[in-house]
DNA sequence: ATGGTCGTCGTACGA
């Protein structure tokens, strides 16, 4: 069982990108982030016809948006309905699939980017990252399911090897020691950091570069941006992880790259 | 050195 997660900046911009990604790693579930499609527009006839069959998706005109692509039924969660930071601004899907005649919950977030300036009393988009992620915490304190897999962009890179220079990026927001605790405070409501159990923690481990570089692979100042956490009842199946870093140098790419984890019986 | 580049919408704004 493949199950990838990737912010693909553009959904119909890209649409080629990700068949090419399905070509390449032939993966089971994709939940992509950053689709900028409104569900009226969203290329469902394309996307089924390279395999992909239940899907679901929520979209905003020109920002935000998920989905979720399924080679195999899914069930709506309940969390679907959730209207995080009482906004409607399309940054989460929850779903069920079933694996190994078991119940798998898998979350798909895009956590708010949260501006420049890493003050909540004068940016009120780190005020909404903040937010954001105290809903999250608590909603996961409250409602904990044994085998739940949790991925998306949460636009925070936790670790001092999640980013290319942990003092140069103290005081940058997604590596700002305020959001990182709350990030911690997230995860430590029961979850593992699956790439980090096959990535030790001491080494580097990027899953974005920014646009703004002449030379992305040559300057290599990226982030951990995108996660992939687990709950420890499904950790005995967790068999391999990959970050595509390859993406990264396709034709006209996402800033981010795929990630996938792979489980395993 | 405090820039730089994307995507979408529509000639600004979010990332």
């Amino acid at each position: 069982m493949r199950i990838i997660s990737w912010n693909i900046n553009s959904l119909r911009l890209r649409l080629s990108l990700l068949k090419q990604l399905i070509d390449i790693s032939n993966p089971d579930i994709i939940c992509l982030q950053e689709t900028k499609v409104p569900d009226l527009l969203f290329p469902l006839t394309e996307i089924k016809k390279i395999g992909f069959m239940y899907n679901i998706f929520k979209g905003m005109k020109s920002y935000n948006g998920v989905c979720i692509l399924s080679k195999y039924p899914l069930e709506i969660h309940d969390a679907n309905s959730i209207e995080w930071c009482n906004k409607k601004d399309c940054r989460h899907l929850a779903v069920y699939f079933n694996y190994l005649n078991q119940k798998i919950t898998l979350h798909n977030f895009y956590i708010p980017a949260g501006g420049d300036e890493p003050d909540p009393n004068i940016n009120p988009k780190f005020l909404h990252k903040l937010n954001f992620l105290h809903e999250t915490t608590l909603w996961f304190k409250q409602n904990k399911e044994p085998n739940a897999i949790l991925v998306g962009d949460f636009n925070i890179a936790p670790l001092e090897q999640d980013v290319w220079s942990h003092k140069q990026l103290l005081k940058v927001v997604s590596h700002t020691p305020i959001e990182v605790d709350k990030l911690n405070q997230w995860i430590n409501t029961g979850f593992l950091d699956a790439m980090r159990e096959f990535i030790p923690p001491n080494k580097k481990l990027y899953t974005w570069w920014s646009y703004r570089s002449r030379n992305w692979e040559k300057s290599n100042r990226g982030r951990r941006l995108d996660h992939l956490w687990i709950t420890p009842a499904l950790r005995p199946y967790l068999s391999n992880i990959y970050v595509f870093k390859e993406a990264r140098n396709w034709d006209k790419p996402s800033d981010h790259v795929p990630i996938m984890l792979e489980l395993d019986q």
